[in-house]
RNA sequence: GGCCGCGUAGCCGAGUGGCUCAGGCAGCGGACUGCAAAUCCGCGUACGUGGGUUCGAUUCCCACCGCGGCCUCCA
């Protein structure tokens, strides 16, 4: 398949170094607070790719880190009055929710910074052999000038970068454009022993030390937001090309933002959804579609109306596999089965061209429910089974119903309700026919009269 | 200020140098229905503005306007 290459900037063949297994670093989250509804599409994404992958065949050996120890982490913590520790073990908890309930495939490694330590270490050890790193009392810092490549990924020019100076002019490093990877511990921080005396890691080692430890060099693909492409993803290249004169990872995969009121989503701007809120209100497949309704690089508005339009054609889909579950014909595809098939796969292979993957599945559904209309089970039935098939690849699971759990009594009790009200109808007494369905309708069960009995799905 | 990207019908969102230029939501008409719902059939001549290249541009180039991202922590 081909995927766009931030590297490069453009879309290329992604072609695995050893065939058949994708090596992928992704960066997850910093447990230093509760996970919003941006975080979604960045575990999102790798894991679309990932099901895609993995339904073409190829396997996919994903590791996302988890981020606990950091700068906003020891100030929540500080706050609270607890450990840092305990901070990012109740987000990590958080975080772990969400993306389970998101169905997001766990990653096959989740390593911990702090539970990396000593290969962080020997890293920065390795740096200051080659020349990379030098030390300023109990810090470390990385010598970007030492790099001749930096700059590279995020396309900037070091002298550019430094006019733009925003970067503290801190007298301690050789150049502002230096960063840390060791920083001396200050009183009351987590810190652990080094050569450097007692500190922790700077943020961008964690990714370089732990990609090492479980991809080796020169891996397949690596991850992230698009905010992630300048400092942190171009530092990670610096240290590890420095430190092992090889390449680092070879693609470069990166998600736009999710916007909220015209603006990026985030803590400082204050336009924060909370994702486990999101979830409780309108469940993992609305969530899902509404991110794969936009192409994974654009960015994307979340409001109300974008959510209700993402309800809305989910619900196309499940109405369709809900008319087409009973039918047990033998599949027999037509061309326009087989070339809907086709679409979704070209769809996706050109860069995880979701929209156009979703379109696909509309045209199968469209001619799924005509076959059947026309008594045609079998090319209906090939078309749900096309339909199951390629949603579950994006992740989906069309067969479940909304939140709100119907219980074997709740149904057992609608369908009581709805045979007597078949008996009403049967007598013409429509005015009791129709209180029962608006009574249920008000308490989220819509009712749909077919020429084969009554269907109902909870709203 | 520098770098990157975007601007497509009421909304969302694909895509292409010309051939009937996806799909969804909303809307309208028809079929079906006791009425609905669901579904099917039909219906929308859109490509920010101004130039240029071209036989022909929404698609390529330039300028401008507007929007966003990054340049500091950030998914």
């Amino acid at each position: 398949m081909r995927l766009h290459n931030t590297l490069t900037r453009q879309v290329e063949e992604l072609v695995p170094r050893r065939p058949g297994t994708l090596s992928a670093y992704v960066c997850g989250p910093t447990v230093q607070g509760a996970p919003h509804f941006g975080h979604a599409l960045a575990a999102l994404v790798p894991d679309v790719l990932r099901r895609w992958l993995e339904h073409q065949g190829t396997e996919v050996f994903l590791v996302r880190n988890v981020t606990d120890v950091d700068d906003k982490i020891i100030a929540q913590a500080q706050q609270e009055g607890v450990f840092a520790a305990e901070v990012a073990e109740r987000c990590g908890r958080l975080f772990d929710d969400v993306f389970r309930r998101l169905r997001i495939a766990p990653p096959r490694v989740e390593p911990r910074a702090t539970a990396h330590i000593d290969p962080m270490i020997e890293l920065v050890e390795q740096l200051e052999r080659v020349g990379s790193a030098y030390r300023t009392g109990g810090d470390v810092w990385f010598r970007v000038r030492s790099f001749p490549e930096y700059g590279r990924l995020s396309g900037r020019d070091l002298d550019e970068l430094r006019s733009g100076a925003r970067v503290d002019a801190d007298d301690r490093k050789e150049d502002p454009l230096d960063f840390a990877l060791w920083k001396a511990a200050k009183p009351g921080e987590p810190s652990w022993r080094s050569p450097w005396g007692r500190g922790r890691p700077g943020w961008h080692l964690e990714c370089s030390a732990m990609s090492a430890t479980y991809l080796g060099t020169g891996f397949d693909l690596h991850a992230g937001g698009a905010d992630l492409i300048f400092p942190h993803h171009e530092n990670e290249i610096a240290q590890s090309e420095a430190a092992t004169g090889e390449r680092f990872a070879r693609h470069w995969l990166h998600n736009g933002h999710l916007t909220m009121g015209g603006e990026k989503m985030s803590k400082s701007v204050g336009n924060v959804v909370s994702l486990t809120e999101a979830l409780d209100l309108h469940g993992p497949d609305v969530i899902r579609f509404f991110f794969l309704s936009a192409h994974y690089r654009s960015p994307m508005e979340l409001s109300d109306e974008r959510l209700d339009e993402a309800r809305a054609g989910l619900e196309r889909l499940r109405a369709f596999h809900r008319a087409t579950a009973p039918l047990d014909a033998a599949p027999t595809p037509t061309s326009e089965v087989l070339a809907q098939r086709e679409a979704f796969a070209a769809a996706m292979d050109d860069d995880l061209a979701t929209p156009r993957a979703h379109a696909a599945l509309f045209e199968l559904v469209r001619a799924g429910h005509a076959a059947r209309e026309a008594g045609e089970d079998g090319v209906a039935v090939a078309a749900r089974d096309a339909v199951t098939e390629l949603a579950g690849a994006l992740g989906y699971d069309l067969a479940a119903e909304e939140s709100g759990g119907s219980g074997a009594l709740v149904g057992g009790l609608i369908e009581l309700l709805l045979s007597l009200r078949a008996e009403a109808r049967a007598a013409r007494d429509f005015a009791t026919a129709d209180r029962v369905r608006d009574r249920l309708a008000a308490l989220g069960v819509t009712v749909e009269d077919h020429p084969d009995g009554a269907r109902w799905h909870l709203r």
